[in-house]
DNA sequence: AACAAAAACAACCGCAGGCAT
DNA sequence: GATGCCTGCGGTTGTTTTTGT
């Protein structure tokens, strides 16, 4: 009896992913949360939030000072949803859309940072990236597959092992290499036990100087490493170029809806109300909209005139009509 | 300028482990 | 314990960009 595939690949597009499958995708997550990833494709492709809701917006508030109010009607149909598998997905928002990610190379002490744990955890590249705020184990694996193992042969240390290398060898692969990765040494055969046991920490020399920093205070260990590093941990947006600011929807309803019936969208898919309907109505409703003309939908909901409006509002202090809600993350 | 080779990066694939039934 | 589903992980591949000729 085989495992069943991760998802149906007939008609699932594969290779790089469009600005507006992550439009679909960032609008998604950060006004539902990251629920069940097989799901997702469906889902996202509701658009989000305001359901064949009213939405207020001020119009034409510069040219009268009368407030006036266009009902903003907009039938935000189903779209196609995402045409992606949910792995697909997980790993596009976990590798790349995830707003904490840092970009760009690693700095000089991150790549200390990894080295040491590399010699300390072998390639396990999930465990070195939790140690690494916003970086990611694909970041993580492809960096040391690129620069770090250059970088340790030309010092004359072996990637694997970090002993020195032989002098008088040429530098080749090593043959577990060429197999698919080193067999862990027995210093990383012992952290793999011990991590079986149960979140042991692995303390490596420069995370015990880290740690010495967090103990100066309530800081955290990233805390500490951010500090010294002068690190900017906050959403870099001019770091992800697919996605303009202003072009990831917030959620917004208006006063007669409750705070905590919008809060209520980080709950399950299931319990998921969108503009008082519940997705799982909405899914109903998919055929409905596939009738459509695909990019005219778009068009018609990413149009100036809507997007102005939205940061307008988002902008006003006096927000009486509406409320945003922050990204749930 | 054109092409090829190398490097860098993003994405995919298959497997393993955890969990629920 | 067996089975099925979901997610995460690590290795690999494919595509794009950069560099050299």
């Amino acid at each position: 009896m085989g495992r069943q595939p991760c998802c149906d690949k007939v008609g699932l597009k594969k290779g790089p992913w469009t600005a507006e499958e992550d439009k679909k995708l960032i609008n998604f997550i950060l006004t539902n949360g990251q629920c069940c990833w097989r799901a997702l494709p469906k889902l996202a492709g509701l658009f989000p939030i305001s359901f064949f809701s009213f939405s207020f917006f001020p119009y034409k508030m510069r040219e009268s000072f009368s407030l006036l109010f266009v009902i903003n009607l907009r039938f935000f149909l189903l779209l196609l949803g995402l045409l992606r598998c949910g792995k697909s997905c997980r790993l596009r928002w976990t590798n790349y859309l995830r707003p904490d990610l840092k970009r760009g190379l690693l700095s000089e002490f991150e790549e200390k940072m990894v080295i040491d744990l590399h010699s300390k955890l072998g390639n396990r590249w999930s465990k070195i990236a939790s140690n690494l705020p916003g970086r990611t184990d694909n970041e993580i694996k492809n960096h040391w597959n690129t620069h770090v193992k250059k970088k340790l042969r030309k010092m004359g240390i072996d990637p694997f092992t970090h002993k020195p290398l032989p002098t008088t060898t040429t530098i080749q692969l090593p043959d577990n290499e060429q197999a698919g990765g080193p067999k862990p040494t027995p210093q990383q055969s012992e952290v793999a036990d011990q991590d079986k046991e149960e979140a042991v920490v692995v303390e490596t020399p420069l995370q015990s100087t880290i740690n010495d920093q967090a103990k100066d205070g309530d800081k955290s260990i990233h805390a500490g490493l951010f500090d010294s590093m002068e690190v900017n941990n906050d959403f870099c947006i001019d770091e992800i170029p697919l996605i303009e600011p202003h072009e990831i929807l917030i959620t917004c309803e208006n006063s007669s809806s409750s705070p905590s019936s919008s809060s209520s969208s980080s709950s399950s898919s299931t319990d998921t109300t969108v503009g008082g309907r519940f997705l799982s109505n909405l899914l109903e409703d998919l055929e409905f909209a596939t009738t459509f003309d695909y990019n005219e939908i778009i068009s018609s909901i990413w149009d100036d005139d809507f997007v102005t409006s939205l940061d307008l509002y988002n902008n006003c202090d006096d927000n009486s009509n509406i409320m945003v809600e922050p990204p749930l993350l």
